[in-house]
DNA sequence: CAATTCACTGTGCATTTGTTCAAAAGTAAT
DNA sequence: ATTACTTTTGAACAAATGCACAGTGAATTG
C-alpha cells in the first residue's frame, strides 16, 4: 500500500523532472501540461533533487599535477610521479579516477611488456579496473602474492589477475596458494611446491608490477579487514616501528622490512623481489597513508608512484621535516 | 599546448558547474567571485551541460507492469512473468534495468537451489551483474554452453559464470570448450570429453537455468557478431523459416527447434536439456526480440520470462493475431 | 592598410524561478 | 462535533535567469 504509493509519488517526482531537465519545457508548461500549480511542479522539482531521483554530476577533468610529480621524482629518485590533482581529500571519486590516470600510464608501458605481476587492493582494483578493454596487449598476467580469506570478493586477487589478463588478452598465471600459511614450516612447504614455485618464479621475472601500500590504520588496514592481524596487534606493530606495508610485506619508516612476527608465513614476491623487478608501480591515495608511502618511496622498491596531490604534498611535507629534523 | 587549454577550460567549466549545482550559488555571485560577468557565467554553465561536464541524470523507479506479467502468465503457461514498465523502449537504461529486476527475483529463487545453469549474452550478462555481492546462497554455477570466439569481453561465457560464483560464493563447473566445433564429428569428439562431459551433465542437472534470447536482426545477433554465421546465411535462416534462438540454438515461429546446419556442431545444452530444468528463466528484451520470444515461449522451455513492457505488448499483441488468424 | 568577418562581451529587458505568507484542508484527540 | 494541531496549497511578490542585440577587438582577406 505505502510502497505503491510512494512509487507514483516517484514516479511524478521523475515525470515532472524529465520534463525539466531533458525535454527543457519551463514549470509553466508542466504545470498546464500536468494540470498542477506552477508552485507544486517547482516543490517536486525540489524534491526531486533532494531525495535522488534527479542526480546531477560533474566531471572534473583529470589533470596531473606536474610540479608536485616532478618534486617526488626528483626527491625520490623516481623514474616517474604520476600525481592526480584533485580539490578535496576526501572526495570519493579520487581513488577511481587515479585508477584510470595511472590505468593509462601503465598501458602506454605494458606495449614493450612481456609480463605483468599484480598484487590486490583497492587502488590496484581501481587501475585493473580502468584498463581498456581494447588495449590487448598480449601480456601475461602473473598474481604475485597468494589469495586472501575472507576478503569483500571484489578485491580478491585471482580474480583481479584474470580480469586483468582477460582485458589485455593474455595468459594467467595464478599463484594456486593462501596468502598467509599457519606456520612459517608450512609456508616452507607451499613455496617447495613446484606449481608455487613456477608461479612465483613467473611473477619475480615480470617486467612490471603493480602494487598497493597499506596502512596502520585500522580503520583502512587489509590486515584487519581479512582478519590476519587484530586491531592489537596493529596497534603493537606500529609502536614496534612499523609505518605500512607493500604487497603484504610490513615496512619501517626509513624503508627497510620490518621483520613482523607472520611475515616468513607470507606466500609471495618479497620486497627484494619486489626491487629486481624493473618498474614496480605503486598506487596509493588518502592522508592516512602518507607515513607508509614515505617508507615506501625510501625503501627504493618503487620506480613509479601514483598517488593524488593532496597526498603528495604530506609526503614531500614529511620528507622535509624529518630529513630537517636529522 | 591545445590540451593544456583544453583543460583549463573544462575546469572553469567544472568550478562553475560546482559552485552553481553543488554549492548553490547565484550566477551573481559566482560571477562576482571569478570576477566574470553574469551572463559569461551563464554561458559557461551552459556550456559545461551540453559538453557533458555536468551530466543530469533522473533515475525512474522500478516498477513491474503487473497486468501485462499476468497476461503472459496465463498465455504461455508461465511460472512468472516479470515485466519492467517502460517509457520508450529504445531507453538505452532499459537492459540493465530490467537486469536489477530479474537479478532481485533470482536471488529469491536461489535460496532453494543447489545449481544453476547459465548462458552468455547482453541481456544474461546485466543480471548476472546486478546481482548482489551479498547474495552468498552456496549455490553452484555451471557454464551451459562453451565459450564463444571472438566476442567482445565483458560477455564472455566463462568470465560471466566465474563472476557469478564468486559473488554467490559457491563452486563454478566450467565448460572447457569452443561454442561450436569446425565439425559435427569434432563435436562429438569434444562432447565425449572426460572433463566436457562431466561439465555437461552439471549443467543439465540444474535447478536453475539462466538463458538470452536472440534475434536473426543482423544489428544484434549474437552469431554475426561472433563470426559464426554472416549477414547472408542469417538470411537465409530467416527465409527458412527460423525466429531467433535460445543458448544458440534456432528456433522457428512454432517453438520448434529449427534444423540449423551448424546446430550439431554447437557445445553446449540442447533445446530438450533446458526443458527438463525445473526453472529456466529467459531475458530479452527490445521491439527486434519479439518475434524470436514469441518462439521461445511457445517452445514449452521457458518457465519465466523476463522483458520490458514494450515488448511484452508486441508478444502478446502477435500471439493474438495469429491465434485469430489460425 | 582598410574592409570584412567572426568570435566574444556585456547591457537591458522579458521570462522564468524561488519564496513568503495566509488561507484551506487534513488529522487527531477530546 | 469541536478544538488544536500539522500539512498542503496557491496568489503575490522578489529574485534569478535567459535572451536579443549592439558593441568590441582580434584575425583574415582583398
Amino acid at each position: 500500500m505505502n510502497d505503491f504509493a510512494d512509487d507514483h509519488h516517484s514516479e511524478l517526482l521523475a515525470q515532472v523532472a524529465s520534463l525539466y531537465y531533458e525535454q527543457d519545457k519551463t514549470q509553466n508548461e508542466i504545470a498546464a501540461e500536468l494540470s498542477l500549480s506552477r508552485v507544486k511542479v517547482h516543490r517536486l522539482l525540489q524534491e526531486a533533487r533532494s531525495s535522488g531521483v534527479v542526480q546531477i554530476t560533474i566531471h572534473w577533468p583529470m589533470s596531473s599535477d606536474l610540479e608536485l610529480a616532478s618534486a617526488l621524482e626528483s626527491r625520490f629518485g623516481l623514474q616517474k610521479a604520476i600525481v592526480l590533482r584533485v580539490r578535496r581529500a576526501d572526495d570519493p571519486q579520487t581513488l577511481p579516477r587515479l585508477g584510470q590516470l595511472t590505468a593509462r600510464f601503465l598501458e602506454s608501458r605494458l606495449r614493450q611488456a612481456t609480463t605483468m605481476a599484480i598484487c590486490v587492493g583497492r587502488a590496484t582494483y581501481e587501475v585493473v579496473h580502468a584498463i581498456s578493454p581494447d588495449a590487448q596487449t598480449k601480456v601475461q598476467v602473473a598474481q604475485a602474492i597468494g589469495t586472501m580469506p575472507r576478503f569483500y570478493q571484489k578485491y580478491d586477487s585471482s580474480a583481479l589477475v584474470g580480469q586483468l589478463a582477460q582485458k589485455l588478452g593474455g595468459g594467467v598465471s595464478y599463484l594456486p596458494s593462501p596468502l598467509m600459511a599457519d606456520t612459517p614450516e608450512a609456508a616452507h612447504v607451499i613455496r617447495s611446491q613446484r606449481d608455487i614455485e613456477e608461479a612465483l618464479h613467473v611473477a619475480r621475472s615480470a617486467d612490471i608490477a603493480l602494487i598497493g601500500i597499506g596502512t596502520l590504520d585500522p580503520q583502512t588496514s587489509g590486515f584487519v579487514k581479512t582478519g590476519l592481524v587484530d586491531q592489537a596487534g596493529l596497534e603493537r606493530l606500529r609502536r614496534e616501528g612499523a609505518v605500512g606495508d607493500m604487497g603484504w610485506r610490513m615496512i619501517s619508516a626509513d624503508g627497510q622490512l620490518f621483520p613482523a612476527d607472520f611475515d616468513p608465513r607470507i606466500i609471495g614476491l618479497t620486497l627484494d623481489d619486489f626491487q629486481r623487478i624493473p618498474m614496480t608501480i605503486a598506487v596509493a591515495s588518502g592522508a592516512v597513508k602518507a607515513q607508509a608511502i614515505l617508507g615506501a618511496l625510501r625503501s627504493g622498491v618503487i620506480n613509479v608512484l601514483a598517488t593524488d596531490s593532496e597526498t603528495a604534498s604530506l609526503v614531500l611535507q614529511a620528507e622535509a621535516e624529518i630529513t630537517v629534523d636529522a
